[in-house]
DNA sequence: ATGAAAGCGCTAACAG
DNA sequence: CTGTTAGCGCTTTCAT
C-alpha cells in the first residue's frame, strides 16, 4: 500500500506537489506533473480515503433512509438515486429502519460521526423535534414527505392530486358508491390522498362514507381481506380506490375467486404504476408516480446543500402524478367510455 | 464538534484514557471513567469515524455489488444482508453495475482507495482475472456465482437441482415436449440450471430439443415475446421451464390474451417465487430460494475475512432450493394430481 | 492505572 | 512554480 509520501521520494519532489496533480490544482509546471503521474504508475497509488476524509471533512457518502427495499417505490428510488449519486461520485449507503424510530435514530448518529455527509429520508418515523437537530452535523432532505414546522429541502409528489385525479376517474365513470383504502392515517401522503380522494367526492356531489374506509392495507394479503370485508357488506362499494398496486391486485385476485367481475361488480383503482399492473387480467387502472425524477433532484439538491454548508433553508419541489388508465376501471357492461 | 481533546480537558485526564474508555479497555479506575462518560454527555460527544477509519485501517463498510436494485432477487438480498449488515454495525454501500465492466471497475476501486472493507458480488462482469488483484486489497467473496478458479469463500445456491426438480416435476406430469427458456449463456447460474434440466430430460427418456431453447429471456416482455414465438411452431411445447417468474408471468399473460389455457395447452414454470407467482389466475408454480440464508451466510463469512484479513482462500457454502407447486403446471384436464 | 508522544495519509497555509 | 510545516482526530506503544 503506497502512500502520497512514496510518490514523492520516487518522482524527487514533495508531498506538496503530489497532492496537487492529484487535486488538479493550477501552478504545477507540465514537467513536474508528468513525473509524479508516472511515479503513480509505477506504484499503483491511489489516494487513501480516510486519510482524505479526514482532513477534507467530508465523504462522499449519502445515506438514503427507508423503511426497507423490498417495496417498489422504495426500491426504485434506490436504484435511481444510486444512478444519478455514482455520477457524481457520491456512494450510497442505505439504512432499512423497519419502521423503528429507534433504528432511525441510529442511522442518523452516522452524521454525528461523520461517516455521511447527508440523509436523504424518503420515510420518517420520528418526530421532526427530535431529528431537527443533528442538522448540526450536516443537511437532511425530505423525500416523498412534507413535515411543515421542517426548514430544510422538501421534494415530493402532488399526492393530493394523484388521491384526485383517481377519484375523478372514477366518478367520471358513473360510481357513487366509492371505497377508500390506504395504508396509515398518520403519514402527509396518506392524508393528502384522502384530501384529494375526498375532493373529487365532493366535486362529484357524493359524500364521504366512514363505512368505506379502510386505512390498514399496505399490502397484497391485506388487499384480499380488504375485499372479503366488503362483500358481505350491505350496500357495498361499486369501486374503490387503492393506496398502492399491491393492494389492488390482492384485492383483484380474491374477487375473481369469489366470482366477482372487476370492473363490472367492483371497479378498482391502484397507485404506482407497478409492473403487476400490467400483468393481471383485467390489467390495473393506476396512478404514475415520477420516482426516478424525483430522486434525480433530490441528489441535486443534497449535493447543493453538502457544498453549500447551509442545512437550514426550506425549498420545495413538488412533482406531478399521471392517471394510466388500464381496464380494472373500465366496464364493457356500461360502455361509456 | 467536540473531539476527544475537549473530553478530555474537561475530564481533567488525557486524550489516552478517554480513548480507553471509549474503547472499553480495561486497566481503567472506575472513578475515572465515570468522568470522562459524564464529559462526554455533558458535550454530546461522538469519535469522529474518519479519524479512526484512518487509525484503524478499516471502515466498516462492506460493498455489496449487483447489477441493478429493481430485480426482487436484488433487492430482496439487499435488504437481508442490510439487516444482517445494521445487526453487527456495518454499513451497506451498494454498487449497481449495470451490467458494465468498467462500472464494476469503478466501484472495484473503492476497495484500493480503502473507502470499503469488503466486497461481496452477488453478480459479476468481468472476467476473475481482472478481480483477482483486487484481493490485494480487502477481502471479495462471491455470492450466487460461482467461479472455478477463485480462491475466495463461494455461497451459492445448488442451480442444479434447482433446475433439476422443476424439469422433473414437468415430466412427471407426462409432457415430453418441454421448453427451455433462461436468461443469458455465460453465467454459471443459467449453465448450472441448463444442467439440471437435461439431467431430468434424460431421466425420463427424452431429448433436449435446441429448438425449444430460448436463451435470452430476463423480463415480462420477453415472456410475453416468447410465447407469441412458441405458439407459431410447428408442434409446439406443452411445458416450458423459465428462468424467472416475471418471465413466466409475461408468458402467461400472454398465452391468456391469445386464448390459450395454462396450464392444459402450456403448463408454465417459473423461478424465484416472488409475490407475482401468487396473484395470477393460474398462480405460478415455481422454484424457492433461500436468499435471506444466504445473505446472512455472507455477512457471515464477511466478517470473518475482514477480521482474519485473510482473502486468499477457498470455502464453499451451498444452500437448496425448493419446488412450490401452485396452478401453472398441474392441468385439470388430465388430473393426474 | 495513567500520560506523553508518535503517526495513520492527506491537504493547505505560508514562505520563498 | 515548489517545498516546509502544521495539523485533521484518533489509537497505541512506551514509559512511569
Amino acid at each position: 500500500m503506497s502512500t502520497i509520501e512514496d510518490v514523492a521520494r520516487l518522482a524527487g519532489l514533495s508531498r506538496t506537489t503530489v497532492s496537487r496533480v492529484i487535486n488538479n490544482h493550477p501552478y504545477v509546471s507540465a514537467g513536474k506533473k508528468k513525473l509524479v503521474q508516472e511515479a503513480m504508475d509505477i506504484l499503483g497509488y491511489v489516494p487513501n480515503s480516510s486519510a482524505r476524509s479526514l482532513r477534507n471533512q467530508k465523504t462522499d457518502i449519502i445515506a438514503v433512509f427507508i423503511p426497507r427495499v423490498m417495496n417498489p417505490f422504495f426500491s426504485q428510488f434506490i436504484e435511481s438515486f444510486e444512478n444519478a449519486a455514482s455520477g457524481q461520485n457520491y456512494q450510497l449507503i442505505v439504512c432499512q429502519t423497519q419502521y423503528s424510530q429507534e433504528k432511525e435514530l441510529t442511522y442518523l448518529n452516522l452524521l454525528k460521526t461523520r461517516q455521511i455527509d447527508g440523509v436523504v429520508m424518503v420515510s420518517f418515523e420520528n418526530d421532526w423535534d427530535v431529528i431537527e437537530p443533528f442538522l448540526e452535523y450536516g443537511p437532511i432532505i425530505l423525500c416523498n414527505e412534507v413535515v411543515e414546522k421542517a426548514q430544510v429541502p422538501m421534494i415530493f409528489l402532488d399526492q393530493q392530486y394523484g388521491g384526485y385525479i383517481a377519484t375523478k376517474h372514477l366518478t367520471s365513470q358513473g360510481h357513487s358508491k366509492i371505497a377508500y383504502c390506504c395504508g396509515g392515517y398518520r403519514s402527509s401522503v396518506s392524508m393528502a390522498r384522502e384530501r384529494g380522494f375526498r375532493q373529487a367526492l365532493t366535486e362529484a356531489g357524493v359524500q364521504f362514507e366512514e363505512r368505506y374506509a379502510f386505512r390498514n392495507a399496505f399490502h397484497v394479503e391485506d388487499g384480499k381481506r380488504v375485499f372479503r370485508e366488503l362483500k358481505e357488506m350491505t350496500c357495498p362499494p361499486t369501486a374503490i380506490f387503492t393506496g398502492g398496486d399491491e393492494v389492488a391486485a390482492g384485492m383483484i385476485s380474491e374477487a375473481k375467486k369469489f366470482g366477482w367481475n372487476v370492473p363490472d361488480d367492483l371497479a378498482v383503482i391502484g397507485f404506482d404504476n407497478q409492473e403487476i399492473t400490467e400483468l393481471l387480467d383485467p390489467m390495473i387502472t393506476t396512478v404514475y408516480q415520477p420516482v426516478e425524477e424525483m430522486a434525480h433532484k433530490a441528489l441535486e439538491v443534497m449535493v447543493q446543500r453538502i457544498q453549500s454548508k447551509r442545512n437550514y433553508s426550506l425549498e420545495k419541489h413538488e412533482f406531478p402524478m399521471k392517471l394510466v388508465i388500464r381496464e380494472s376501471t373500465i366496464s364493457k357492461k356500461l360502455a361509456n367510455v
